[in-house]
DNA sequence: GTTAGCACTCAATGATGTTGAGTGCTAATT
DNA sequence: AATTAGCACTCAACATCATTGAGTGCTAAC
């Protein structure tokens, strides 16, 4: 059976409606609503072939046809067509360059607000991530009577500050003097590069002070932890309650369960295989919590070659066009606005 | 008319199944599972004064009784009983304290999600906050070729670390004093306190680098803001799909609406106005939206003077003792952590 | 190949009856 | 005077049944 012109047309029908209904559709309906200039009765034949090939599912005897995974599948790949931001939308994307962005995990929170603001849908924004993060920066600094600061700078700009609580404070210059040779010894190393031969090392330069040494590297592990460990933002998840598709409480509620689980949320941004706007329908997806939902991501990336994975999840019938459209626009923006954010005056 | 003893244990028999079944409670119930020696006849009777004086309260006409707010406030007041944790419950609320933890928003995220899982409900709590910060140590130190670090220490140990790109980074000593000028001139100072002379005294001593002076300005500003902001932390709200009460989807939504407004949360935390538990219930909430919800707030305090509160939030039919016992543990907790916060060895 | 027409299916809706938990009242009992 | 047994009454919840209408598949005519 060829799947002719017809067909296809009668299959977007079909698709747009639901997408914009939640209803199944009708042959009645398609012959009203779209005028193709062909009766309800061949409708109906095309989408009996339609069933039989697997493009759509009639959920009960009685009722119109829905899309099924397959269905959305052709669709996407072949039917969707590009769908422009209006004026507001670009707007509001862009509002996020706007604010005043001085961390990344705020950029992250704010982009995946947005994102969930303009799709409805739920937003997961895994933060760019350095693996074998290098110390780039080690400073000790004075911060009252009692305290000092040790600040700790790895690769990618990830800086951390920790408190020392310490007996007796060194005087400033000799403070700084002690940063700057601890800062000449680590800097460049990894976590895994502090052995034995390294500490001992530490110890002798930092002499009457040198039992500050534990609390220091376990800060400093602490650190280079931080930089190289997953950071998920989630945003909209409320908005599942809104679908017709969840109505059912039970379905919300399992649903919720999954997208707490913060490793669920990193395994599923992980399957984000190229660069490019991946979409996993349905049954497509690994996960069988979510088997009926979609998944859409994308990544973005950062001047220095680290990346991150927006992923956006709702119901199968999605409006993937509009999806598509917001990720790239998006993805655009904060790519920028990472660009500045390294390029510029900017903080952490 | 009296609110005699056996009004007394009526109600509280009422209150007690209500709160573990979530449905009316008839007279035949009460007569049967709490052995008041007493007929139901004569418990009807009772419950019949008990509804005229406001305490209970009929759905409708065939149904058994529920608890008015007016009779949970009673509850709370005259007739709840202390509740011990168990040895398990203790335990749990304990792990908060030996979890590294290493910054306050993460030792709050921590708590938050702890309570909400003892308590299966929604909770709520704000950091504690620092008013009119002052600047306490202020430092520049090199980054990379491109970037210098300016981090920025206020009251109640809130540090910051910001990137400032600059053309030529100042050789490493020179950067050093720079810090230390600056820092010179604008310790124990607030942000209000910087006006055009000390402006111009900073310009005068950066030198040929006095072009950095905005940018530092603005990352100093930022920081006192931050300092100053409140931080809320939720944590549970899908816990309140599991209530009986809230299965109508509309209601979760509008509930879920609520707490999506961040101000709506700082308002809810500001009703705490002793350092007691504050039991808020149904329609003694302010709130409209959460008029048929109880809210249980209690403060912790820091040791340099700070407070933050901790709220929770749940139906009005809610475990009230099991909650005081949590919060009174919690507080009792991390108040500790907390204090050993500030004075050991630890980081922000 | 297309379409009109018709029989058939089935979820959704509404009407109707039944059940059971619960009440209030009254009269008898303590 | 307080308590209780008994009974009529109410009403949500549930089940049953008929009705409706959207939708299909098939067949015969165009």
């Amino acid at each position: 059976m060829a799947l002719n012109d017809r067909k296809i047309q009668i299959l977007q029908a079909i698709i747009n409606d639901y997408i914009a209904t939640a209803e199944p559709v009708g042959s009645r309906t398609i012959a009203k609503k779209y005028n193709l200039g062909i009766s309800s009765a061949t409708i109906r034949n095309e989408m009996s072939d339609l069933e039989e090939m697997g493009f759509i599912i009639q959920p009960h005897a009685s009722a119109g046809r829905i899309p099924s995974d397959l269905g959305y599948r052709l669709y996407v790949d072949r039917l969707m067509q590009k769908k422009e931001l209006t004026p507001q939308e670009q707007q509001l994307l862009k509002s996020v360059a706007t604010t005043n962005i001085s961390q990344i995990d705020y950029l992250m929170e704010e982009t995946a607000k947005v994102i969930s603001i303009l799709t409805n849908y739920t937003v997961l924004i895994s933060e760019p991530v350095f693996t074998g993060a290098k110390l780039k920066q080690i400073r000790l600094l004075p911060l009252d009577s009692e305290s000092i600061i040790l600040m700790v700078a790895t690769d990618g700009n990830y800086i951390k500050n920790h408190i020392l609580k310490v007996s007796v404070v060194p005087e400033e210059k000799k403070l700084f003097e002690m940063g700057s040779c601890i800062n000449n010894i680590l800097k460049g190393c990894t976590v895994e590069d502090i052995d034995e031969c390294i500490i001992a090392l530490l110890k002798r330069e930092l002499q009457e002070y040198s039992y500050i040494l534990p609390m220091l590297l376990s800060a400093i592990q602490k650190t280079a932890r931080g930089a190289e460990s997953i950071q998920v933002h989630l945003s909209g998840t409320k908005n599942i309650l809104a679908f017709p598709e969840f109505s059912d409480i039970q379905r919300a509620k399992s649903l919720f369960q999954t997208l707490e689980q913060k490793d669920v949320l990193i395994t599923l941004l992980q399957e984000q295989k190229n660069d490019d706007v991946q979409i996993m329908i349905g049954s497509e997806n690994s996960l069988q919590s979510i088997k009926d939902c979609s998944v859409i991501t994308t990544t973005y990336k950062m001047g220095n070659g680290t990346r991150g994975t927006i992923g956006i999840l709702g119901p199968t019938r999605m409006d993937y066009s509009q999806v598509v459209s917001v990720l790239n626009g998006m993805v655009k923006n904060i790519e920028s606005v990472l660009q500045a954010l390294v390029e510029n005056k900017n903080d952490t």
